[in-house]
DNA sequence: CAATCAATTACCCTTTTGGGTGATATTTTA
DNA sequence: TAAAATATCACCCAAAAGGGTAATTGATTG
């Protein structure tokens, strides 16, 4: 059986590349072409096709939201992005819309091709640049780990239990001392922390900012 | 220049068999072996090779702590972890404490090889199986986006603006209303999400939980 | 051994939140 | 067009959060 591909692609010359590189395949046939989104979102479904090669950057719709919606009607199917230039917040929202695969384009025909079948095999086939981007989403939090180690493991136990929204009388029944001590408590915390509320201390807690 | 390694691995013959492997080519040298966490970290930062393999669970140390501690000191070295199973917090916590990547035992021989070039050229090597974990990890939070959909788009933007550690008062500031208004706004949101405090609210808009 | 740190409790006070009700103008939708 | 949703403002009230000071106990550390 070969891996049927969708292409959604505005870029008429690109599309028109990787339809040719995915017929000359053995394993690989192209299935669709699609030139903007709107299209794609009406026959997609109908036509079930293994991989999707999807542009991030169409004209009429964004290719995330594309992918929002699709995956929820179509499991069976992997979306792999593609995109000419790398933002930090497109990657990680294609992500979490559902894609499988995020490559940049100027990717040699043949990693693409590799790509796919990466795909089709429930893998996660990312460009050298993209999977150290999301390397570094994960660093970015060290330095955040670090103003952490300043607490004591009481102040950690406390602030953990704040980052899941209980209020300071269920944090106190829950390690059966009083208001007074918790709130004693989360004061250092926000000393240490040089935060002022609760929410500024939980964001130091999970790595935002 | 070669690329020079050091192996840091308490399981003897796997150690040997990446070291003569990593002699055998010709761009790279293995300039240091290690059989637990102790004497790695006493003598990594004089010796500061290139690329460092880590195995994760050391008898004495973890893999982990070492890892943090030592990218501290040794900017110009990148650790690349080496497991022989995958746990999803270990994964995490590893890319959390700076190492560039990741990569299951029993990976072939030229996947190794070939990780080691990447991670020296500022890549970020991942096993199938770890580049996987990763994406799942961004996808958890689809469902949270879902329940955010139910928001107006000025209700979204409260919600922003509270996730960042704004007070109701600042927040009506920015906006140019009254803070009654986001008080409405926010009473309205915590009815949507299903939550009764800003905690609960931010934890959903954050994807935790 | 004295000093520091950690954990605990208490009491004071103000600000911030959250929940309720009600009203108005505008926009969207059925 | 009538109904529903949205955005706006107001007032009331109770609960929760945050900041200050002070004191006790036990453990750790110089």
């Amino acid at each position: 059986m070969k891996i049927t591909v969708a292409i959604v692609e505005d870029d008429k010359n690109y599309n028109h590349a990787l339809k040719k590189i995915i017929d000359f395949q053995e394993d690989m046939e192209c299935v669709a072409q699609f030139y903007n989104g709107k299209n794609a979102l009406q026959e997609l479904e109908a036509l079930e096709p293994d991989v999707v090669l999807m542009d991030i950057q169409l004209q009429d719709l964004s290719g995330i939201d594309l992918v929002f919606q699709l995956t929820e009607t179509m499991p069976n199917t992997t979306f792999v992005m593609c995109t000419s230039f790398e933002d930090d917040e497109k990657i990680f929202s294609a992500l979490r819309a559902g894609a499988s695969g995020y490559l940049v384009k100027g990717e040699p025909m043949d990693k693409i091709i590799q790509a796919i079948q990466e795909a089709h095999n429930g893998g996660a086939p990312m460009s050298f640049t993209i999977a150290k981007r999301v390397l570094q989403h994960f660093q970015e939090s060290k330095v955040q780990i670090q103003s952490l180690a300043l607490l004591t493991v009481t102040e950690k136990e406390v602030l953990e239990l704040l980052a899941q929204g209980l209020l300071y009388k269920e944090i106190a029944d829950k390690k059966c001392v009083t208001i007074d001590t918790i709130k004693k408590h989360i004061g250092n915390i926000y000393k240490k922390l040089q935060v002022s509320n609760k929410i500024e201390a939980i964001n130091k807690f999970n790595n935002k900012n």
